[in-house]
RNA sequence: GCCGCUGUAGCUCAGUUGGUUAGAGCACCAGAUUGUGGAUCUGGGGGUCCCCCGUUCGAGCCGGGGCAGCGGUACCA
């Protein structure tokens, strides 16, 4: 084995593509992000659930595997029994499972909040992941708008308790029976015309990324992006283009807050009238605004303002599984980047109401509305504006092995300090005491703990304030004086070990 | 999927018109200092120059074809 060369057999150690390590320190706070998210979540009675990762496929929904591609979009297997299995990609639809496997025990509204790892196969990106995080609230078996109001005030607090101020983020609303009303005005209902209606929502989901003439293309022509690529529009006419805009940049119905205001429902009507003038008119419409206006009644009664929750007649949201009132949480912070550039963190999260999912696997109507965070890049946007505990927990005190037949006494040591409730660990290794002493720098150790032939034979222990040293090296350029100096360290009886390692950390949480 | 850019040490990169044994900085390990993390000095380990084919006496460099990574775009429950 003394061979240098790496062996044909040797393998490459890497990480699968669009996968990744959460090494210390962002576990820590990650783990403290999800703490405080759930903490919202209880305060709104939700209970917590967990499923597995993964599924029969047929439970997931629409995307089955087929013969050719079985793993298009999912990740997908076959089990013993030959049925196909896939990981989820999302957790609404393991929700949606769970609720109608065990409908009849489960008191209705049902409402759970549910946090894991989901699994997409796609092209990763920057920021996107084939294994990323979701941190999601749903209330299954109501239609009341009620409790699309409450996801919308949830996403509110969370975020508020997250550290991001009142005027950093906003919850947008929409009610995606107003589109689906418009462009039955426009005349593009009808099985006909179901892939047309996909590219203006896709068009229209664009609208903060392009702005409005790039919109403007792909819901006619077609639209060419830089490198060349061309995507084809939704061939609308002029007319209907004209009437998508009127939609659009309709000034957040702010027709609307005027009814709100005054809580009065006559003039609901006549705005609802209005509104119908200038789209079109449809049953959609009506029913999209009765709802959006019920919302607008509760979250403001809460005392949620236009600062926090706000109608915005862009938002789009998921295409096809979305049947009512839909939300998205946007950061409107500004920051910039390592290289001075703007970045803008836009959507953290999403939501609506979704009445047919559960329904798939029940006869009757089950109606539900659900909150999903993108827990990472939630995380991301956290932790640019500085709101992630930025401090590295410290590391362990570092009992030195000085005297390779005394561990025992060094491990009782570290026990002393451990259950003195001091992180706290003797050196594991093999190397000397140098090397030791590295090892400990680089755990950034507060303080290591040496008795040696020295301290022993006086029933002493040598503390050494590494932080205090460190400090102190930059004041010492000659390494005999550095040596000779030995700086930052003390001795004390081996009885006040723990009281000296106590008062030492104190000392260093105050500087 | 489409378009563009980039592939040389763990990382960041240099490498002349194609010419001997492919380099630097950082990082890592060891010694100077057998009981002290920093600094300094000395030494050391570490390479499929992305892969294959071609041109050539000779390819890290030139040509062709792949692959991978990054960026944009498309798709996105």
């Amino acid at each position: 084995m003394s061979d240098k060369k790496p062996s044909k057999t040797q393998v490459k150690a890497r990480l699968p593509k669009g996968m990744r390590d959460v090494e210390a320190q962002e576990l820590r706070a990650l783990k403290h992000m999800l703490d405080t998210i759930s903490e919202v979540y209880e305060r709104y009675g939700f209970e917590p659930l967990d499923t597995p990762a993964f599924e029969y496929t047929d439970a997931l929904g629409k995307f089955l595997p087929d013969t050719d591609r079985p793993n298009e979009g999912v990740f997908s297997f076959q089990d013993e029994d030959e049925q196909w299995v896939s990981m989820r990609y999302d957790l609404t639809a393991p929700l949606a499972r769970y609720v109608a496997q065990n409908f009849d025990a489960t008191p209705k509204p049902f409402r759970r909040y549910q946090t894991g790892y989901v699994y997409r196969n796609e092209k990763p990106g920057p920021g996107r992941f084939r294994q990323f995080m979701q941190f999601d609230a749903d209330t299954v078996g109501t239609a009341n708008p009620a409790a699309d109001a409450e996801m919308c005030m949830l996403a509110a607090d969370t975020l508020e308790a997250l550290g991001i101020p009142r005027g950093g983020y906003i919850i947008k609303v929409s009610n995606r029976k107003l589109l689906d009303g418009v462009m039955d005005a426009i005349g593009i209902s009808g099985v006909e015309n179901a892939t047309r209606r996909l590219t203006v929502l896709r068009a229209i989901d664009k609208l903060d990324k392009f702005g409005w003439d790039e919109v403007e293309l792909l819901l006619g022509s077609g639209r060419k992006d830089e490198s060349g690529d061309f995507t084809k529009g939704a061939e609308l006419t002029p007319l209907q283009v004209r009437k998508i805009r009127e939609y659009l940049s309709w000034e957040s119905i702010a027709l609307f807050r005027s009814s709100v205001q005054t809580h009065r429902q006559e003039r609901l009507e006549r705005d609802i009238e209005i509104a119908e003038n200038l789209l079109g008119e449809s049953d959609l419409i009506e029913a999209g605004l009765r709802e959006l206006f019920d919302i607008e009644v509760l979250v403001r009664s809460a005392g949620y303002g236009h600062n926090r929750i706000c109608i915005d007649s862009s938002v789009v949201r998921g295409l096809e599984y979305y049947t009512g009132p839909v939300f998205e949480a946007e950061l409107t912070f500004r920051a910039t980047d390592e290289s001075g550039q703007a970045v803008r963190f836009g959507s953290v999260g999403g939501g609506g109401r979704y009445d047919g999912l559960v329904s798939r696997f029940r006869s009757q109507p089950v109606p539900a509305t659900g909150f999903s965070i993108g827990v990472s890049r939630l995380y991301a946007a956290l932790s640019h504006l500085g709101k992630i505990g930025a401090a590295k927990a410290a590391g362990p005190v570092v009992v030195l092995v000085m005297d390779k037949a005394r561990v025992g006494d060094y491990q009782c040591m570290a026990k002393q300090l451990r259950d003195a409730g001091i992180r706290a660990e003797m050196y594991v290794g093999d190397a000397g005491m140098k090397a030791q002493m590295k090892y400990a720098d680089k755990r950034g150790s507060p303080a290591v703990i040496i008795q040696g032939e020295d301290e022993r034979a006086k029933g002493e222990v040598t503390i050494k304030d590494l932080l205090e040293g460190s400090r102190l090296s930059g004041e010492i350029s000659d390494h005999a004086e550095w040596k000779e100096a030995r700086p930052a360290q003390f001795s004390v009886s081996e009885g006040d070990l723990v009281a000296a390692v106590q008062k030492l950390l104190a000392e260093q949480a105050k500087a």
